[in-house]
DNA sequence: TTTTAAACTATACTTTGGTATAGTACTTAC
DNA sequence: GTAAGTACTATACCAAAGTATAGTTTAAAA
């Protein structure tokens, strides 16, 4: 018997290279924005509101003032974190997830209802 | 001025660590699903029809051998990809997506649309 | 008899992501 | 004048992710 007889179903649907990678392309940037472990944590925290640089810190155990820092730099160069620095003393800066930043809400919906079901999935084998 | 009397919103949406803490976790897990370089690609290739070893080691330009076997035992763990032997000869193994495995489609679809929107949005600036 | 093909595994290396630790500038409170 | 709070930056280090290259087994084809 020869391999390219074989009854599989790998044959049924043949498509090209380039409808794969223009459709995997833009899955990619989406996940980029909330790659590494810091940033999920940090767009959530701003969801629930307006923060300023330590409270944020603060509310996010374990992470260094170096990795929010540049984090937060990752967030504001892809629009989705705002930086106002306010005038006073000693200078205190607040970061605002913006308008488009909000956009990512129900993308993360839909990230936690599939991780809900397949934690208990993963849970019950 | 002091700073605790800042008039920004930061002090609106109380909330508790806990709280965050929970609604990040399976977001994380969910993420994690799809992590890494080659786990997307491999899923979408499947999403397109069943596929032997080599073919989609053909399909996705760039992947070793190596990578494309260690992200296919990862995704097989998490019960997304079925491995089917085919006891020809040569030996056959086919590539399967499960059931569960197209439950990532809709999750997907979010991410390909939040992703083509975003890209527009940074090629503008 | 050497090559080809299938589906891998093994070893070593590099690159990237993240950590640990320290230090900066400014000012107010003690 | 020393400590503490603001929001950082710098340097060095470490571990995980990914790459490059080669080798394995089986059997058919040239």
């Amino acid at each position: 018997m020869e391999t390219e007889e074989l009854e599989t179903a790998a044959k049924k649907t043949p498509h090209t290279h380039g409808e794969c990678t223009k459709s995997i392309l833009p899955v990619r940037d989406a996940l980029e924005v909330l790659s590494g472990k810091w940033k999920l944590p940090i767009i959530i925290s701003l969801i629930f509101g307006n923060k300023r640089f330590s409270q944020i810190a603060k509310e996010i155990p374990g992470i260094t003032d170096k990795m929010l820092s540049k984090e937060l730099r990752d967030l504001e160069a892809n629009c989705l974190v705002k930086r106002t620095v306010y005038d006073s003393i000693p200078v205190v800066v607040e970061y605002t997830l913006t308008d488009y930043g909000h956009t990512l809400k129900p993308v993360i919906e839909v990230l936690r209802n599939w991780g809900v079901a397949h934690r208990e999935r993963i849970m019950h084998l």
